[in-house]
DNA sequence: TTTAGTAAGTGTTAATTATACACCATGGGT
DNA sequence: ACCCATGGTGTATAATTAACACTTACTAAA
C-alpha cells in the first residue's frame, strides 16, 4: 500500500475484492431449504442472493463469514465450513470480486431470521423452487448442494440439521431428504447406532399417540 | 475503484492481495515428491516456496494459478484442482493476502521445471524431507497432501501421476506409494479394471528381461 | 376399560464385496 | 537351453451390505 489519506487506499498494482457468501441449508416440513436474503442496495437491489458481504482487513475468512451471516440475517452459532472460492472475472459488475464461499447447516429451530444491514428481507426458501438469484450464486449453490450430497456419507454432516438431542427416525428423516433416497429403517438404525457418531442419552421422548422415541446426540 | 493515476490504483475500502499457490505433486524413483521453488526476492527471499503470485485484475483464478506455475517453473499442462484459501492475517508480513491454493499432479517425466521469474532455483524434493518452508506453505502442503490421499479411492487422480500409457504394476506402485499400504496384486489388477477408470490400448510394452506388460490409458 | 391408531423398536437370511493366498507365462540375457 | 525377472491369472473365505415383517408402547376415542 502507498498511501491512505481520507479514506483512501492506494496500491501500485490493483487488488480485488474479498468477499464471502454462505449456502445456509435446513430442513423444515421434510424439505430441504436455504436461506437467502433480498437486496438493499445496488447492484442486483431486489434481487435474492445467498448472505455475504466484503471481508474486512483485520479477520479471518472464517469469521467474515460468521460476520456477515449475523448482520444480515441474525443467524449465529451455527456449523460452517469452506466450500469453494469463485473468481472469474465480471463475475460482479462493480470490480473484481474474489468470493470464498462457505457451506452452512442448522437445525431451523435454533434460529430465527432477521434481516438487517445490507438486507432488506430474509426466507428459507425450498431448494426445489428458488427464485433467480443474484450474481453467480446459484452456481455456488448448486456446488453447496453436490458438497452436501457428497459427505453425507463420510462424515457426521447430517447430525447438524438436527437439534442437539434427536430420535432416529428424526435423523433417518434428514438422510432421506438430502440423499432423495428412502432408507431401510433397520439397516439404517444399525449402521447409524455403530457409526459411532451418535450415543444415547437415556431419555425418551413422547410426541404422539405412539410409543415414546430413545434420544440420542452427537457421541463426546 | 476511485482513480488510477501513474501505476496507482485507489479504493474507499482497503483491499486485500489475492495470490494461487500450487502444491505439485509427482512420483519418481518410488517417492513422493513436490515441486518448490527458492524464493529470489523478499520476503523470504533465499526460502523454498510452493510457486504462485499474484492475481491479474482480468484472468480466472485457475488461470493465474496455471500461468504463475509456468513463469516460475515452466511447467504447463498438467492436471490442477482447486484445494482451499487460506486468509489468515499476517500470513505475508508484506499485506493481508489471500491465497487461493491449488492442488497439481503431474507424470515426472512429461515436464522439466526450470527457474524464471520470482524463482532463483526449482527444484523436486521428497514429500518427507521438505526444507523450513516460506509463509505457512507448511500448512498448505499438509492439506494437499491430506486431500490426495483421501481421492485415492473416490476418484481417478491416482493415474495424474502416469503417462498417457502405462502398464497394471506402474499403476498398483502409485497407489502403493500415496497411499503407503502395499497391495495385493490380484486384488489390484480385479478392482482396477473392474472401476471403468481405465481400458487396455492393445499394445504392450518389454522393459527388461521378462514378459511384456499390457499398456493402458485413462477410459474415454 | 376396551379398542383402534400410530410411530418405535427389533433379527435373520441372502447377496455382494473385500480379502487372503500361489503358481504358470513370456520375454531377455547368458 | 537355462536362468532370471516381472507379468498375469482364480478360488475360497470373511466381512459387509441389502432385503424383508412383526411386536411394542403409548394416546385418544368409543
Amino acid at each position: 500500500m502507498l498511501e491512505n489519506t481520507e479514506n483512501q487506499y492506494c496500491y501500485k498494482f490493483p487488488h480485488p475484492s474479498v468477499t464471502t457468501d454462505t449456502v445456509v441449508f435446513t430442513i423444515f416440513e421434510e424439505i430441504l431449504r436455504l436461506l437467502l436474503i433480498k437486496r438493499g442496495a445496488a447492484p442486483y437491489r431486489g434481487s435474492w442472493a445467498i448472505p455475504g458481504g466484503f471481508l474486512e482487513m483485520d479477520e479471518d475468512l472464517d469469521d467474515c463469514a460468521r460476520r456477515e451471516l449475523k448482520e444480515e440475517t441474525g443467524v449465529e452459532k451455527i456449523h460452517m465450513e469452506q466450500l469453494y472460492t469463485f473468481g472469474t472475472p465480471g463475475r460482479d459488475p462493480r470490480e473484481r470480486v474474489i468470493s470464498v464461499a462457505y457451506l452452512a447447516i442448522t437445525p431451523y429451530e435454533n434460529i430465527k431470521p432477521v434481516a438487517a444491514s445490507d438486507a432488506s428481507d430474509v426466507e428459507w426458501f425450498p431448494l426445489n423452487d428458488l427464485p433467480t438469484l443474484a450474481f453467480d450464486h446459484d452456481k455456488i449453490i448448486n456446488i453447496a448442494h453436490n458438497r452436501l450430497k457428497l459427505s453425507l456419507g463420510y462424515s457426521a454432516l447430517a447430525f447438524k440439521f438436527l437439534p442437539e438431542t434427536f430420535t432416529l427416525s428424526e435423523a433417518q428423516r434428514i438422510y432421506e431428504i438430502v440423499s432423495n433416497k428412502k432408507l431401510d429403517k433397520r439397516n439404517f438404525r444399525k449402521s447409524i447406532t455403530n457409526s459411532g457418531f451418535i450415543e444415547e442419552t437415556g431419555n425418551t421422548r413422547c410426541d404422539g399417540n405412539h410409543r415414546p422415541a430413545r434420544l440420542y446426540r452427537i457421541a463426546h
